[in-house]
DNA sequence: ATCCATGTGTAGCTTTGGCTACAGATTCCG
DNA sequence: CGGAATCTGTAGCCAAAGCTACACATGGAT
């Protein structure tokens, strides 16, 4: 996917519209692991991923990090949305995940587009609103799960259909905000208990029924 | 406050906007300690407070409870128009904090102003964007904090201007997402520090600047 | 005046998770 | 082939927070 106008919801816009997404939107392509935006940042358009995906974090006290949620392609960020429409400061930092591609629509054009286009209007607050549920249960993981709870649920996600995670063990704890250290000793337990297999840069998984069970039942 | 055309984003309707939303919406009162919404339920309307305050909090494991954020009178429970634009069952529980009058608009009703009124469209952005920033904080403070400085910051802004906060341990413990004993604990900590003064369902606070320092500067 | 419901104050024990400190393995690159 | 960088495996210690179990205080109701 090369260009935002492929995406559903820029489809069906007006001339007068599509002529000013086509003039303000600016293209970037970034590497694995490159800082998109900084908390604090004074953010400048609404983000829309083509191919890659972005990762949105919080930084913790003592260098941790903590994924709050990924962007796939098609999806934008709406936290730029957000500071977009309410003139707040970005709060949190984002990287790329992998080699990515991002459009860039700047916020005039996009409040432009906002006030006239039906479809972006639904794509707003459809997009607000997921991201208010991955929040929430988010925030119900951290408070109600344990750490090894939170692990097995992120290897359910994070795995191949082959059952193999690519990630390391830093990786991970950036993932559920702890250190490395915690992950060794986890993957270990898992590792013994004969759930999973560990590797250099990736995990092997052997029983993801027990590990969703594990989880507490969130995925299959 | 009793009618919610009184509220700002209401006044500047159409003539039609206003004979449907006047036809549409219902209010209720409901006493203190009541429960609103149930996780999972089928959200029927957007919520709007006219008065009172509601408390919407997500239940763990072992019945603990912990907000995730308060709706103070004019605001709108969002998550309700979450549910409401993408389907999705109510992710939390949601009590009246005390005696509380809300307005309901049946999501029909909600929908067909949000098609039509830029003044709805720009609420519901708003107010989303809004929430979505208190997730955000909320998330970073869980992942971040200790209880002792949640439970400074949650005095902090729980306190009137003498200084006097009326909760019960258990309260501010459904609050931070803790039990009562450890509350009790705390509050001993602080107490022994001269910071605080505890009473029946009361705290008295002695060094706001202490507090805040310890909360993390977060409040002054 | 007494009793009951609601709140608070402590104490001790256990689990979880964070921090420090290495040792060993693997990969990459020159 | 050898060294540097990156990653994993362990161990031990400590602080934070959860759980259990009471004793005591307060205020309202009968």
């Amino acid at each position: 996917m090369t260009d935002i106008t492929a995406l559903e919801p820029f489809r069906r816009l007006s001339e007068t519209s599509h002529r000013l997404l086509a003039g303000g939107t600016v293209t970037h392509r970034f590497d694995a692991g490159r800082t998109i935006i900084e908390k604090g940042q004074d953010v400048s358009g609404a983000y829309f991923v083509l191919e890659g995906r972005l990762r949105v974090f919080s930084l913790l006290p003592g260098g941790k990090e903590a994924t709050l949620y990924l962007i796939e392609p098609g999806e934008t960020c709406v936290l730029a949305l957000n500071s977009l429409f309410n003139d707040l400061l970005y709060p949190a930092w984002v990287q790329t995940d992998s080699d990515t591609q991002v459009a860039v629509i700047p916020g005039r054009v996009y409040r432009a587009l906002f006030a006239t286009e039906p479809d972006i209007q639904d794509l707003t607050v459809q997009t607000l609103s997921t991201l208010v549920f991955r929040l929430m249960a988010e925030l119900d993981q951290v408070h109600g799960q344990t750490l090894e709870q939170r692990l097995a649920g992120l290897l359910l996600v994070r795995a191949s259909g082959r059952g193999v995670v690519r990630l390391t063990q830093q990786e991970m704890a950036s993932h559920i905000g702890t250190t490395r250290e915690v992950v060794a000793r986890l993957i270990g337990r898992l590792s013994t208990r004969g759930l999973i297999q560990s590797g250099r840069g990736a995990v092997t998984l052997h029983d993801r029924h027990a590990l969703a069970v594990l989880a507490g039942g969130q995925d299959g």
